[in-house]
DNA sequence: CACATGATGTAGACCGATCTACAAGAGGCG
DNA sequence: CGCCTCTTGTAGATCGGTCTACATCATGTG
């Protein structure tokens, strides 16, 4: 921002004109091209600077890139997001790309409106958070722009993933509260349609998992699942229902922290404590460590996972074609959400 | 998407050529314009479903708009923002606007370079929450794009604002602890740099309060302002600071949740409670409600505040020119962080 | 019946960049 | 000295839409 010749801001044209110029010497300066002379270079960099002459976007996306990488992101409100997305900006930090958001509700068919609203908006690569859209239609998008699913497990041939081992961790858990002495574990998820482990959503692997390790641990016959519509806005009152069981589950995993945080709610409002059902939660939200949560969780380095996502892409821009397929560790934190069951010697 | 000609997405020249028309008349169809028949935009919107068409929005954005807004915001891990998001985007259902998210680090330079990535993308217009940029540069912005300036008390001539009520705000959680009888009341806040009032900032002004508070309640000698460098960042060693003192303040109240949550870690840390020391907060996210932090706190309603911005720019869109400058005005919820103090009778 | 009016569709300029093809000039070399 | 190469800068096509001006045709009207 700065004077401009007349009307609205300056164009390529007016830096043309004011340094003496071609249009086409000033691009080549502007795209650090070659066949610039020091000279030309200096005198069209003072033109720039005089006129405060910035590129439009939309022309350059005609012909060339819109050095912008897109994301879109459902629900923002859960704390686990930013971290992506704060990964995502500190790995483009250095790099001409701008990142820019689009937000999605929940809802099905808003993955897909935000996601089209990327592509028509010519970005130079996109990232896919939403988990409910379909693995086909991506490799659709993937033809247009490259693109990288974050989230969830499904290796495609066009695109690459980024994905946190929700096998492992959700076995991980598992085994910490059978480590603790509970045998009662009921697992909270969202609806059955969206746990359809052929999906690769995280919380149909965690699901699964669940399962297996009950299985495994011959508690099958204890297998107790609640799914819930709308997770975290229905988490409250499923376990609300869970804990006035007459045989009352001794811990509850919920499929992300959030969910977690409202079982917590609930194991409150039912005059009970982590003695009583000890709760445990997915993702390692940053909230789960203030004192008066302290939820055990499964944390997943959800900044890694948003750099990750980005570099795939910048290599994707500077050619790469075979499709990548990355998995991230995470790890268990133990806090004081999680007890020994109170019949085997919880204090 | 769908099947299409040949070699990348279609073009309007594609379908123009697929439903025997012009381009112009596809345009128009597009567009909804005037001078259509039923019959030719019967065949135009089938050639258009057929081919899978979506016009690019760089190429729109050259002459006409881009049906694009975009909302600048700094740290998306505080939890107050996604309900401007939450806002914006529900106002924005039914238009045929997208609205794209700028992410800027809270450094001071980010907002700058955030705003002007949206203004270089040719948005339709630009939602700025950042509080540290110069007035005097987004009235230079606004002559380019329509701008709502989203939380910053100025009330500037070129473009429209949308504030909370921060005095009152302020001052009502002052008389809230008055009333519980504390005397001794500290505020912690951000830098001194970004707490001058003239700038307009919700902390300046709520810090502003505090000061005003104490004075007429005759407190002026007990005035304890800490302040914090990176706020969030520095919040925890600061109130462990101010309980430490040897005449500890019997309430703190912080500019924001996030810090106050903090503060409550250090309480808890310095084996203190509620009972010791109150801790009143600013924002009403939604862990403050939380049974295990139940933090007092103004509640200012983000998601209304983010509504509004959006619609004063689509006002400004169907052509308003005066500016317009709303307030929204926050509510005390109490909780069970603030409490009599111990001296007069706190249980 | 000649003419004004209004509805419908098209041609083509235009937006602001990029990018290819090429011209002009400077050195290098046999 | 003539030719070749390399560097530097320019002209002009191009991207995919929008928008203005205008042509065409059907209809109403005095």
């Amino acid at each position: 921002m700065a004077a401009r010749g007349q009307a609205g801001p300056a164009t390529i044209e007016d830096v043309a004109r004011a340094a003496g110029v071609s249009r086409s010497a000033v691009s080549k300066v502007i795209r650090d091209a070659y066949g610039v002379s020091p000279a030309m270079r200096e005198r069209v960099t003072a033109a720039i600077e005089r006129l405060g002459y910035r590129p439009r976007v939309s022309a350059r996306g005609m012909r060339g890139k819109t050095f912008t990488l897109g994301i879109e992101i459902p629900d923002l409100a859960n704390p686990f997001y930013p971290l992506l997305l704060a990964g995502a900006t500190a790995a483009l930090s250095g790099t001409p790309y701008q990142l820019v958001i689009a937000p999605a509700d929940p809802a099905h068919s808003e993955g897909y409106r935000a996601l089209q609203a990327l592509v028509d908006r010519q970005v130079d690569g996109v990232i896919a958070v939403s988990p409910l859209v379909e693995q086909a239609w991506l490799s659709e998008v993937s033809a247009t722009v490259p693109l990288v699913m974050l989230g969830r497990h499904d290796r495609a041939e066009e695109y690459d993933t980024v994905v946190s081992d929700d096998e492992a961790g959700a076995l991980t858990v598992m085994r910490h509260l059978f480590d603790l002495g509970h045998r009662d574990i009921a697992h909270l998820t969202g609806e059955p349609e969206d746990s359809d482990p052929g999906f690769g959503v995280p919380q149909a692997i965690r699901l699964q998992a669940y399962r297996t390790a009950m299985q495994e641990a011959g508690l099958g016959d204890r297998i107790n699942i609640a799914h819930v519509p709308g997770v975290t806005a229905g988490a409250h009152r499923a376990a609300l229902r869970l804990l006035a069981e007459t045989e009352r589950p001794t811990a509850i995993v919920a499929c992300h922290d959030e969910p977690a945080l409202e079982v917590l709610r609930a194991v409150a409002d039912a005059g009970l404590t982590a003695d009583d059902v000890s709760v445990a939660g997915y993702d390692g939200i940053a909230i789960a460590g203030h004192p008066g949560i302290s939820l055990t969780t499964m944390r997943q380095d959800g900044e890694r996972m948003g750099r990750r996502s980005v570099e795939l892409l910048l290599e994707r821009l500077a050619g790469r074609t075979a499709p990548r397929h990355e998995v991230v560790e995470p790890d268990l934190v133990v806090r004081s959400s999680t007890r020994p069951p109170r019949a085997l010697g919880g204090r």
